[in-house]
DNA sequence: GAGATATACGTTATAGTATAACATAGCGCA
DNA sequence: TGCGCTATGTTATACTATAACGTATATCTC
């Protein structure tokens, strides 16, 4: 069930640290191989689960653009900005943005029910850096 | 190369009209499939060339949501509007939304190179069926 | 026309992402 | 105690995508 945030699994908590401790999203198959390091023999579905899971709750998103997963608190709806330089990952809000989507999508009759918006490009730091 | 429109391979011809004869974004091996049928043996690279080109001349797009491709002409920025009910996916212009998107980034200083919008919902035709 | 280069295509193999299906263990509680 | 629920383990497989290498063909240049 889509469990809230209260209480975690050990699995997933232990999925949640590794995305935590990582400055950039993780494959699955990252994820899996942390996982194999620190305990021994683990499936994918192990850790497809606890993402199914922590998703639920709320506390990662599925970068879609990047295959990847991370720790980005669901506000949802929102905007997830990627830097391509460095790899982070951080969500923005932008409620009037969405809302203008929203309204301008309801007029045309059109239903919303989610949106997926992902940015990419290259973050201050980065742009600092190679000035 | 990114190649410009004005001349397409037979594959790629190929590939974006079965893209076009769908209703709905179709798997790259959904078509595949498709080519197998109309030619025998194709093989996965055969397509996805395909659909890069197709891709880089504007014709396409992936709908990263699921994982998938469409006959959507890349109105770049643009938003990708998808029903859940019926399948149909169409391009929508919204370059106010995008220009204030743009801006709130630009304001953090983040260098914006490329979004990906993907609105899911249900179209006015499905609201109507169900009414 | 021979050779050089470039593009598309074919073919084989493999990498990478995700889930189905079934079995087991532990917990809360009627 | 026995039932139902949730999480987990385990095996196998499905689905998505690309690497690497060889061949054919067209074009350009000398």
């Amino acid at each position: 069930m889509g469990q809230s945030a209260d209480h975690l699994t050990s699995n997933q908590a232990q999925v949640l640290r590794h995305l935590r401790a990582a400055n950039a999203p993780m494959t699955a198959y990252q994820l899996l191989g942390r996982m194999q390091n620190d305990r021994g023999a683990v499936a994918p579905p192990t850790v497809y689960r606890a993402l199914k899971g922590l998703e639920e709750a709320g506390l990662i998103r599925r970068i879609e653009t990047l295959r990847a997963w991370a720790p980005v608190a669901a506000i949802r709806p929102g905007v997830v900005v990627i830097c391509d330089d460095c790899g982070t990952v951080r969500g923005v809000e932008a409620p009037s943005l969405l809302e203008s989507l929203h309204q301008r999508l309801a007029a045309e009759g059109f239903a919303e029910a989610r949106q997926t918006i992902e940015v990419h490009g290259r973050c201050g730091d980065c742009a600092e850096d190679r000035a």
